[in-house]
DNA sequence: CAGATGACCGCAG
DNA sequence: TCTGCGGCCATCT
């Protein structure tokens, strides 16, 4: 093991729940912030594995592509009754919507 | 140790 | 959008 689980799960759920309405994260970008920049995968188990008790907006975190996880058909309504727009082909719009620092 | 798995990432067709 | 290919790395069996 070269990082801490519980360490990064915890700095992944505190950045998810910081993630702002209206706006979208990447698992890469996530993973990143928690201090494992190669770890995306991990990123993804993590938000897999979230307890139902924290409230935690993971339907706001999508994959590079600013695409819905599968199996989730959910999440892409949530997203969008909360301001985000989807493009024609399915994706979110990252080039609107992408979670930077700068603009909470 | 080896192999399989996964809410990933990128490119290609 | 889909599928396929390669890669990453933690976790489980």
């Amino acid at each position: 093991m070269q990082i801490n689980k519980e360490l990064f799960y915890q700095e992944v759920y505190q950045i998810v729940a910081a993630i702002p309405p209206g706006r979208v994260a990447t698992y890469g970008l996530i993973a990143s912030l928690a201090g494992a920049p190669c770890h995306s995968r991990l990123a993804g188990k993590a938000l897999s594995q979230v307890p139902d008790g924290l409230n935690l907006p993971c339907h706001r975190v999508v994959n590079s592509q600013g695409r819905t996880a599968p199996g989730w058909e959910q999440q892409r309504e949530l997203l969008q009754n909360e301001g985000v727009a989807f493009k024609s082909n399915g994706c979110v719009d990252l080039n609107r919507y992408c979670w930077n620092l700068n603009q909470e």
